[in-house]
DNA sequence: CATAGTTCAGACCGAACGGTCGGTTTTCGA
DNA sequence: TCGAAAACCGACCGTTCGGTCTGAACTATG
């Protein structure tokens, strides 16, 4: 058929901008990318650019969308063969260390949106919203299945819990990233396993402190 | 004398420009911020401006400062006849809600600048370090001190505690200002109190489960 | 292999950017 | 009250901003 032919390539060098924009505007921000960064970052000049995408905007939102799609695959692919609370452990140990190799450049996207877009930009802030809220799910959906497996009593609140986590695993990520140490993390990491393993259902021999 | 008080009036307004600039550059960010937008927040023409700050980013550090400074006082008022973990508490509870009057406008000026100017401005992300690392530093005294009363622990690392309460506190800000929802804050303060409290020597009753 | 349709380069646009500067007004000690 | 210094305005500077558009180059189907 013509259009989907047709169109085979421009789809091509399209997904080839997102991928080369996402982690200019993820370290440099929205109002803090120009066009001239994501002519050279891409190797697109600005006509092909604007020929993919009507406006710096919606580049932006775009790009977004699509750091959010591999930070979603990474974070699913490491849940594989686990369950219950097997997958939150690893979703909070994989957070705290992505092995070296970031999905994205420059932080998690959604709390960098988040923190530019939330006073100036509604667009960029809906989908950071959007995107939190897909997370924040998930951690209650693993929640609700450890508990339909009896692993944590019956009256945690699933989303309570996932909100939580996500407040300290991000403040940590914030201050590892200002400090250029990961200390940080690994200490809000084994904090939040220390208290998820607290809630297993039977409770085992509590260790009290935080890690050292 | 001569320059003391030739200098008066100037340093008046020099003030008054900070106290206005820095909500601007809280909520707008670094790049975010025009100086046409100074010029209309504060009412002073950009020659003016300019004659009191060499750049805009020399006008940045400073309203950062400026809001800092707001910041400190602040939580030691707030700590003002209290002693211990008491202060701790009093900590956690004022970053919860700031009796709704923020101090500035935009949130936390610490973390909306640890994230924009990590990665693009180090003069900015070098004071969100030492105003971070003062924050550390306030809550670390703090633990010691509840040490010293013997109100805890003596194993307990004041500096690991001090970056979780602020891992938590931090990203669950983020998360209240992206949905509008005081509530993630509330959550997490009630957490964070509830560890705190059962961190007292001699050990009470511990209750398990998060607040709801 | 012709050619219609798609993709891209790059010159160009007006507006807005951060910053400068000469001149006027205001301030305040003498 | 006078006058020098400080404070301030606002026009102006060159540059860069996000965005447009025309024509050339490429793609891929009939």
């Amino acid at each position: 058929m013509a259009t989907s032919t047709r169109l085979r390539k421009g789809e091509a060098t399209r997904r080839m901008i997102l991928e080369r924009a996402a982690p200019v505007f993820n370290q440099r921000g929205y109002a803090g990318a120009s066009m001239s960064e994501l002519v050279e970052a891409t190797g697109i000049e600005k006509g092909g650019i604007y020929n993919h995408f009507g406006s710096k905007e919606e580049l932006a939102v775009e790009a977004f969308d699509y750091a959010i799609d591999l930070i979603v695959e990474g974070y699913a692919a490491v849940q594989e063969g686990k369950t219950g609370l097997d997958r939150l452990v690893a979703l909070i140990d994989i957070f705290v260390d992505w092995s070296g190799h970031p999905l994205v450049k420059g932080g998690c996207p959604i709390m960098n949106t988040a923190i530019e877009a939330d006073d100036t930009n509604p667009a960029l802030a809906a989908r950071a919203r959007a995107a939190m809220d897909s997370w924040h799910r998930l951690i209650g959906s693993i929640v609700k299945e450890a508990k339909a497996r009896e692993e944590i009593d019956a009256d945690v609140d699933p989303y309570e819990l996932a909100t939580l986590v996500t407040s300290t695993l991000e403040g940590s990520l914030m201050q590892a990233r200002l400090f250029g140490d990961p200390v940080y993390k690994r200490r809000a990491g084994a904090s939040l396993v220390e208290h998820v393993e607290s809630l297993r259902n039977p409770p085992r021999r509590r260790t009290r402190r935080t890690s050292r």
